[in-house]
RNA sequence: GGCGACAUAGCCAAGCGGUAAGGCAGUGCUCUGCAAAAGCGCUAUUCCCCAGUUCAAAUCUGGGUGUCGCCUCCA
């Protein structure tokens, strides 16, 4: 496949190092509270990149990242008179609710950074070592003027930088440039750690240099992450890993594009987001997993209640499609005609065309097109009922492309209606041979209202639940 | 000031040199007691504007205009 390489800014044939273990590092959230939709973006995106590659046969090694040692967590916590750690633990429960609502799948590796200061320290003290870094009273910091290549993930250069970087009151470094590895404590009670410059905490980039090492080795295949990670996270990750490791960091740069409200960015510092778990009590995960991935993932992409509807009904046209074959496998039975046979081979090509969407660049708003002509296809050949294999086939097919994008999973809860529906069924179908439309009507209400749809098929009655 | 992205129908959105996918909305018809679902049609002579290259441009080049982003924590 052809992967877009923010490095290089084009796109390239992805070769990993080893097919069998594609090494793929994301940056995950700060666990200071629910994650917004545009927090979502890249779990999603690189799920489905990672749920992709899969079903192209490599195997894949993916570590996500929980920052859970950060300022924001620390002032969480002084605002909930809580301590960070229990802020941390708590929004990382709350992560994997969402994620799974998202159907986002549960990473290889979710190193904290808790759980790995000796090895940031360990990180910290090579950079010292080797040049890069320098201690200033407790602090340390990295020295960006040491590392030739600065800048060469952003393209941009240090002069530049400088002229539009703003200094922070209080800082000691030597360069306006320069970042921190090491931050050291600043009150008694704020969360520490024992270094060889004094108790203190990591800075913020140096966790994922230092955990993509441990977990996926010097050199990984993809690194991905939000656009404006790009600069300065990213910038850091490599300046901080090649360093130290004198290799290259990640072979391919992948970052997706941002979400706008009211065609302004959405952050928490800006204020303007909605988190998932808020969308959630409207919308399913599947239905916001759906809208993120209807477009391409490096475009910037707007969300508001309109496009969610609008893509709440789009998916509903494919979950359709789906209820309408397991109504169909239910009922029908027998094996394919000889004219069905020539339908699925005409649906074969769908998965050809997907693939090809999905092969450039993860072109999930091509490949979710493709479903969509898939779909029409099998309703077209499935129009007037339909051998039961036929059903299957179609369906196999259906999923087998759905399951790539995470989207369309079997609903568990398909349970059998009870008596009591069962026999309102039984006396509106009485009703109708009857001519009591009236009655009819009013009990196709009264099971709406339960969420209960019914639909008079040429086969008899299907029930739809919502 | 530096760096970058984008501009395609009412809305969303693919396409990346060979004559405009798909979805939503709208609309006509078929099916239906009515619905729902589904099917078949219709809805961009044209891709922000102006030049240029080419047999051929939404796609490439140059110049405008507009929108957004990064350079400060951010996905």
């Amino acid at each position: 496949m052809k992967i877009y390489n923010t490095m290089t800014r084009k796109k390239e044939d992805f070769v990993p190092m080893d097919k069998n273990d594609v090494k793929i590092y994301v940056c995950g959230p700060t666990v200071y509270n629910y994650f917004h939709i545009g927090n979502a973006r890249p779990f999603v995106v690189f799920d489905t990149l990672r749920k992709y590659l899969k079903y192209r046969g490599y195997g894949v090694n993916f570590v996500q990242n929980f920052t859970d040692v950060d300022d924001k967590i620390i002032n969480k916590a002084k605002e909930e008179g809580s301590n960070a750690k229990e802020i941390a633990e708590r929004f990382i429960k709350e992560y994997f609710d969402d994620a799974e609502a998202l159907n986002v799948a549960v990473a290889d590796a979710h190193p904290k950074v808790s759980e790995n200061i000796q090895e940031i320290i360990d990180f910290v003290s090579t950079l010292i070592e080797k040049g890069y870094a320098y201690e200033i009273d407790g602090d340390v910091y990295y020295s960006t003027k040491k590392f030739e290549d600065y800048g060469k993930l952003s393209r941009q250069n240090l002069e530049e930088l400088d002229l539009g970087s703003r200094i922070a009151l209080g800082e000691v470094k030597k360069d306006p440039m320069d970042f921190a590895l090491w931050k050291k404590r600043k009150n008694e009670d704020e969360i520490s750690w024992e270094s060889p410059w004094g108790k203190g905490r990591p800075g913020w980039h140096i966790e994922c240099s230092t955990m993509s090492k441990k977990h996926l080795g010097e050199t990984i295949d993809i690194h991905g992450g939000g656009q404006d990670l790009q600069f300065p996270h990213h910038e850091n990750e490599i300046a901080q890993s090649e360093a130290c490791n004198g290799k290259t960091f990640a072979n391919y740069w992948m970052h997706n594009g941002y979400i706008t409200i009211d065609g302004e960015k959405m952050s928490k510092s800006l204020g303007n987001f909605s988190t998932v778990r808020d969308i959630r009590k409207i919308y399913d995960g599947e239905v916001i997993r759906f809208f993120l991935l209807a477009g391409h993932y490096r475009s910037p992409i707007n969300f508001n209640d309109k496009l969610m509807e609008s893509a709440e009904t789009g998916l509903t046209r494919l979950r359709t499609a789906k209820e309408n074959l397991l109504y169909l496998i239910d009922r029908e039975e027998g094996n394919m005609t000889e004219m069905e046979k020539q339908s699925l081979k005409g649906l074969d090509g769908f998965r050809d065309k997907f693939i090809k969407a999905m092969d450039d660049d993860l072109n999930t708003a091509d490949g979710i097109s493709t479903i969509f002509e898939l779909v029409t296809a099998i309703n077209t050949a499935v129009k007037d009922g339909s051998s039961k294999e036929f059903a299957q086939e179609a369906l196999g097919l259906l999923t087998e492309l759905c399951d790539v994008l995470g989207i369309l999973k079997i609903r568990e809860n398909k349970d059998e209606v009870d008596d009591e529906i069962k026999d309102l069924i039984q006396e509106r179908q009485i009703a109708r041979t009857n001519k009591d439309f009236k009655r009819a009507d009013e009990i196709r209400d009264i099971l709406k209202e339960k969420g209960i749809t019914l639909k008079d098929t040429s086969q008899g009655v299907q029930i739809v639940r919502i």
